[in-house]
DNA sequence: TTATAAATGAAAATATTTTTCATTTAATAT
DNA sequence: ATATTAAATGAAAAATATTTTCATTTATAA
């Protein structure tokens, strides 16, 4: 399940953050978007929109975001480019064909955390993973 | 196993890559290195050396070794980092503490690719997986 | 050797991210 | 409503990171 702009502006509340115009303006941005987003582009979407918003900003905002778990980076592929969240832990499916982001959970990576601990010694503390292919458009579409 | 230097070298000429001094010294420094590197990192290391290195030598050496899959990039933890590549395909374990970058191989992720292929119709073609920790010596010592 | 296509690196161009700081403003308390 | 104040904004500059260009050098093969 997705959040919603009405749930992540609440979180950003409870946490004490202000909601100002510009944080709604790119919070709507990106739950809106599709596929994923970069701070460039949400930039050129919103600056000189009413109210005007700076580049600055938005990188901020995203790390508040990010920081919150509201929403999150998508590395494969080279970009730095985010995603909403989904409200849980969760991994990305992502097309490499036009970009869309699928989010998928209830893989459970502890038994393999477990054997990792044990054969390494690591304490592990998080992962990442990620999948990359074609979504069903874009392999009808031959891109 | 991590490939060697020699093995390294053997694919790029296969390739029809030329091996120049600078290429020689760039997979020397990746392949000795412990832990994972930026191209920042490779430079100042390398240049003023014998020969001497520019950085724009660097960028093209790591893209090209990546294309070949013999170095991959390190993505969780934000940074943009090499790693030398164990021969076949494998992920993984990243220190937070100091940057170790440990490869680990025979989890097998088929079963889930076929799960999201059914639930979503994507074709999936790759995927990322890596593990954030602290390796032994970064939780003795408290980092 | 010599020829030649590939590789290099200095410099410039472009892109990305962070810092600084004067100004504005959202939220709270009156 | 109004005043207060700490938080947030954004322009500008600084700091980083990456790519392009092109004249020069060089690894390879004939
Ligand atoms: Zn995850
Ligand atoms: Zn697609
Ligand atoms: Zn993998
Ligand atoms: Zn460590």
């Amino acid at each position: 399940m997705r959040l919603s702009q009405k749930k992540i502006m609440a979180v950003l509340r409870q946490y004490g953050y202000r909601l100002t115009p510009q944080r709604r303006a790119i919070i709507k941005t990106v739950v809106l978007s599709q596929d994923h987003v970069t701070p460039a582009a949400i930039y050129d979407k919103l600056h000189q929109g009413q109210p005007n918003i700076g580049l600055v900003t938005i990188y901020r905002t995203l790390e508040i975001l990010t920081r919150l778990g509201l929403i999150c980076q998508v590395h494969a592929g080279g970009g730095h480019s985010y995603t909403i969240s989904a409200s849980g832990h969760h991994h990305h499916l992502i097309c490499s064909g036009c970009g869309l982001v699928v989010d998928f959970a209830g893989q459970n990576l502890a038994g393999l955390e477990q054997r990792l601990s044990r054969e390494t010694g690591f304490k592990i503390e998080d992962h990442l993973l990620e999948f990359v292919g074609l979504c069903q458009d874009c392999q009808r579409d031959g891109v």
